[in-house]
DNA sequence: GTTCCGCATGAATCGATAG
DNA sequence: ACTATCGATTCATGCGGAA
């Protein structure tokens, strides 16, 4: 079995991603700090200034990025004096004049989002997960990313209407039974663009940016074994480690020491563990 | 119990828009023709047009709206040679220029989205809630539309039609007077802003822009009976029908006179009902 | 009255074909 | 080349008639 590379870098995503060769990586997913005024740490870039300040790095993964590859940007407006902010339509619309195309908007529906009360809004259970490509002609997995289908086809799609046998030979419809053979004994569907996942804390230190099958996800659609994933910020190392664990190359960078110390001592541990027995790679299903 | 009004116009919205008094309407739901969508019966607004199309009906709805209303719109953008257009985000940004506040983005997942299969994509489920104010201190009744807690409370709103076997048949439409014993003794929790139900197929006649249970949660949230509902694109009426049928006054403005000939029709014969003993108005919880 | 089951039909989107 | 139209693909639901 080839060799499986997880590489973390510590530094600026702007500088660091210079580094990084052209059409190089397959697959980014990542979750970048999200615009807030108050704090001035981490994570603390000014919203009207969030389009500005992401920008450059857009640049740079747009020269990374492989023409069939596909980047996944996480991310959700804060709500701020009433409003939601535009910062992030605006850095869509931004994107797009950099060269970007913007292919969809899959929705992540957070099972159980942070709690609260507040008079004029109610709990904010969803982000968005912005998918941009560089050409129209990218990778996509869609059969690794099938979910059993619903109870409705039980006993219901044993026997094809008549109608929808004929809707294509009588022109009355669209065609409906061209392909029979799809249907007999289906079990598994496509999804579609909304994802429901609960939000997890693997982590007692760091709030993860978010849960293990959201990255999963993704690597299986748009990415096969041995290609690269890349998080720009790479925080406590989810994307990576998940890479890892689905036989993909990764690289991640992530600006605070600790953060950077805590991955490396997780992939050191992980080289220990390649001289015991390989315990296969299964696939999970997420709903 | 005072007299509740439900009147339909035939016209432009824009132009009939205008003969409306200022500051009047408690809360504006409604489902504007999409950029190309239904050509047959709407002829179809060109995406590059569509933010210059809508742009002085938004003006007028400002002017028509209580600073305490609030205006939802139900709107999503197509996807077009692999890529989602950006209308609706440059909708969201023109409206915010005009003096709008735009308060907050529910999701509307539509469990049957349309069916399909493509190599670049997955099938849309879901579409925008937008919710625009005037001001920052608009109405917002988060008691009316309580949940119980369960497996399908966390923001799921039930399908009306799931109890249509109890519902009090006198009633035409939006599922109340509907049995729900079964919420006793059970507790209540504040929804989130993603609602999940179904579209309704109909093999019948007319098909409806949403469900019924789509505005009845917003007229719940926003007004109070006897308070005012417009809908500027009313189609087959399902707001109005709604709103009545809640004890709200409503008004609905329609471009297709077979649209305004049903809901007038429709509009008599519950003028008709009046005279026949009244069934108390009884509210119901939907989660 | 229930429950079961056949059936029509969607705010879809892309690629091929025709003008 | 560029635009309008048409064909192919696909899933979940409510309705209504049957058991």
């Amino acid at each position: 079995m080839q060799e499986i590379k997880t590489e973390i870098f510590l530094g600026d995503s702007k500088e660091v991603l210079k580094t990084l060769p052209d059409n190089s990586v397959d697959l980014i997913v990542t979750s970048p700090p999200y615009a807030d005024r108050r704090k001035q740490t981490y994570g603390g870039i000014n919203p009207e200034k969030y389009v500005e300040w992401f920008l450059p790095i857009g640049k740079e993964l747009l020269r990374i990025l492989k023409p069939d590859g596909t980047f996944i940007l996480n991310i959700k407006e804060k709500a701020e004096n009433g409003e939601r902010h535009t910062y992030v339509l605006e850095l869509i619309l931004a994107l797009r004049n950099q060269g970007w195309l913007w292919t969809e908007e899959f929705i992540w529906h957070k099972k159980n989002s942070y709690p609260g009360k507040w008079p004029n809004r109610f709990r904010d259970s969803w982000e968005r997960l912005l998918q941009f490509n560089k050409t129209r002609t990218f990778n996509m997995y869609q059969d690794e990313v099938k979910v059993p289908i619903g109870d409705w086809a039980n006993g219901r799609l044993k026997n094809l209407s008549e109608t929808d046998k004929i809707r294509d030979n009588a022109k009355n419809g669209s065609g409906f039974g061209k392909n029979i053979s799809n249907w007999l004994g289906k079990e598994t569907v496509y999804p579609n663009n909304v994802l429901h996942l609960s939000t997890e804390c693997n982590n007692k230190n760091h709030s993860a940016a978010f849960p293990d099958a959201l990255p999963e996800w993704f690597i299986k659609l748009f990415t096969k074994e041995h290609d690269v994933v890349l998080d720009p910020f790479a925080g406590s190392g989810t994307t990576l480690r998940v890479a890892e664990n689905m036989h993909r190359n990764s690289i991640g960078i992530e600006i605070l020491p600790e953060y950077v110390e805590l991955i490396k001592s997780r992939i050191k541990e992980r080289e220990f563990v390649l001289f015991e027995p390989k315990v296969a790679y299964e696939r999970v299903k997420i709903g």
